[in-house]
RNA sequence: UGGGGCGUCGCCAAGUGGUAAGGCAAGGGACUUUGACUCCCUCAUCCGCUGGUUCGAGUCCAGCCGUCCCAGCCA
């Protein structure tokens, strides 16, 4: 099993997308990078924590250079102080590791580089390539032009010693917010206009994370960004589509700006959707700080420590990244897909315990009363390797309310009064004889007869069960716990479609708590390690945080579907 | 409607002029000590539309339609 997936993954490693066509004919002979090593970046804000959404960047990110016997950096992108956040930048770190990329000693910050910033810009000014504009936000708004209508600046052409001075007092705090703003001189008539001279500095009397108070002018994206770039050696900058039309100023600061003969190239792809969830920082943020959910590592949220707690592993995940594929077409991959690559890799890998949710109680009628004894169970029948473990059996057991039925529906193959001879995983064989009912017709307990020549589950004689196989807890030694059950945070469709209003999309019935779960007791003592146990077509686990059976989180978006068939 | 993208099966996605890969989902069957898993089969005469070029077009050209993004002193 593992070794298919190993297989899978090779394969997929194989899988050539646009961005590495891109990246062999820059490194191929008479390309632009020829004889250099790739060098990639991964520059997450420090405004939040990291989603799903990143990861399919971080897999690029890191995959690409990877990819080619290259390198990858980790770098803060902390240039606007009014949004970061030191809390975030651990975090960020954490669960980057977590996935399985290393940066090595690579990790930076935008921020300190605020200093050749700065320097750049000077010589922008000194090329007579950046001014001091006096617009206030108001005005520059007013002046920023139309369709067909050219912006306007009067400050355009100031000489540039008296711009050289005005940026040096802007430096100095000489200057109130909002009253001057340092910008390109580039085409203020362009149909992009992100070329109509922008803004490259502005002036934010805001504490710095990292740089404390020693800043009160902070470069703009579209300026730190190509110079960090550059500075870093990145030979190719991958960013999400929504850069496209940015692309143009990137090259125009590279190109302008004095950094050793190089020039990094940036790509865009399309950054990943998802349905039945939002990927928005600014949605995710206000989901947690208006108390929708327990914080951003709830289970419900996209996140990686949401998905973390909901049992996702990080194989998985990666899996997941590398299998949507990477393109230019705006896409919303389907949840089931995410889901998917998890049962893929669990199935492989997990251990499983037997647990029993809505529980109704089975006596076994021929089973001496007071007696019991324990059976043998494989760990994970996909992996014989992860050996086995005892539980304990007797007379009394707890199965799943739907394992059985008064009266059989067509195809139903468990328990039913004179119905077919089930086994109980890993125990005996048994056959259903009939049910107690509480007054109110209720099935309170449910009976049947054991073959006591099938220990293991195995018959004597060789004959063929024509049951299912059903999974069981001896109600002598279970344990209640507490079972979350977790269904995605949005109810389809996707709430992007309904954008201001999203959080009215929030789906109703996306927690549940489901108490008296019994839960076989090895499953207490086998920590959290030993985290999962498949039911049908579902799977719950340990929080990974807290391995007490409390914390038992149910992923019901695997298992929506009956077991059965009516 | 200014600019920039994107349109191949329900969802992703290969395909770069030679007669539509693969995965997910779905349906059918086999197998099975989890109705899981695994395995087999089915699932686009057609590539947003309309013309054109060509022996031949999803791939080239023209026009149209649809859709997303930008128009922050955010990233």
């Amino acid at each position: 099993m593992a070794d298919e997936i190993k297989t899978t993954q090779e394969e997929q490693a194989e899988s050539r997308n646009f961005i590495h066509a891109f990246i062999e004919e820059d490194i191929a002979p008479g390309g632009q990078y020829e004889g250099m090593t790739v060098h990639t970046r991964f520059p997450p804000e420090p405004n939040g924590y990291l989603h799903i959404g990143h990861c399919k960047a971080l897999c690029i990110d890191f995959g690409s250079a990877e990819r080619f016997g290259g390198i990858c950096n980790l770098r803060m992108d902390d240039t606007n102080p009014a949004k970061e956040d030191t809390e975030y930048v651990d975090a960020i770190q954490e669960d980057i590791h977590w996935l399985g990329f290393d940066w090595g000693d690579r990790f930076y910050y935008g921020s300190d580089y605020f200093e050749q910033d700065y320097q750049y810009a000077v010589e922008l000014i000194r090329k007579g390539l950046a001014y001091v504009c006096e617009l206030t936000p108001e005005e520059f708004k007013a002046n920023r032009g139309d369709v067909g209508i050219p912006a306007v600046s009067p400050y355009r052409d100031r000489p540039i010693e008296e711009s050289l001075d005005l940026f040096q007092r802007m430096r100095n705090g000489e200057f109130p917010e909002g009253s001057k703003t340092l910008r390109a001189k580039i085409d203020l008539s362009s149909g992009n206009f992100n070329m109509r001279d922008p803004v490259l500095y502005r002036i934010r009397y805001i504490h710095h994370h990292r740089q404390g108070d020693k800043w009160c002018i902070f470069p703009m994206y579209d300026f730190a960004h190509p110079i960090q770039d550059a500075l870093e050696g990145i030979t190719h900058s991958l960013c999400s589509l929504e850069y496209e039309e940015h692309r143009p100023l990137y090259d125009w600061v590279v190109s302008n700006v004095s950094i050793p003969h190089h020039k990094p190239r940036q790509i865009e792809f399309a950054r990943l959707n998802m349905d039945h969830t939002v990927m928005s920082k600014r949605k995710l943020r206000q989901l947690v700080e208006q108390s929708y959910v327990s914080g951003w590592d709830d289970p419900r949220m996209p996140t990686l420590c949401g998905l973390r707690r909901r049992g996702y592993t990080p194989r998985s995940i990666r899996n997941f990244c590398d299998r949507i594929g990477v393109a230019k077409t705006p896409s919303v991959i389907e949840y089931a897909f995410l889901e998917h690559c998890l049962r893929e890799d669990l199935n492989a890998t997990a251990q499983r315990t037997m647990a029993v949710l809505r529980p109704v109680k089975l006596t076994i009628t021929n089973y001496p009363e007071g007696q019991s004894e324990t059976v043998t169970v494989e760990n994970n029948p996909m992996d014989p390797a992860a050996g086995t473990r005892e539980v304990s059996f007797s007379r009394h057991l707890w199965v799943e309310a739907d394992d059985f039925l008064p009266e059989p529906v067509p195809k139903y193959k468990r328990l039913y009064p004179n119905g077919p001879e089930c086994r109980l995983k890993g125990a005996y064989l048994i056959t259903c004889t009939g049910c107690v009912r509480d007054a109110g017709g209720n099935v309170t307990e449910v009976l049947a007869t054991y073959d006591p020549e099938s220990r293991g589950g195995d018959p004597a004689d060789g004959r063929k069960v024509k049951g299912a196989t059903i999974h069981w807890v001896d109600a002598a030694t279970a344990i209640d716990a507490e079972v979350r059950l977790y269904d995605n945070l949005f109810s389809d469709p996707a709430p992007d479609a309904a954008d201001k209003n999203f959080l009215e999309c929030l789906n109703p019935d996306s927690l549940q708590v489901l108490t008296g779960c019994k839960v076989e007791p090895s499953m207490k003592e086998a920590q959290a390690p030993a985290s999962f146990q498949f039911l049908r077509q579902g799977y719950f686990c340990l929080d990974s945080k807290d391995s007490s059976p409390e914390h038992l989180v149910f992923n019901r978006s695997v298992s929506l579907k009956d077991s059965f068939k009516k």
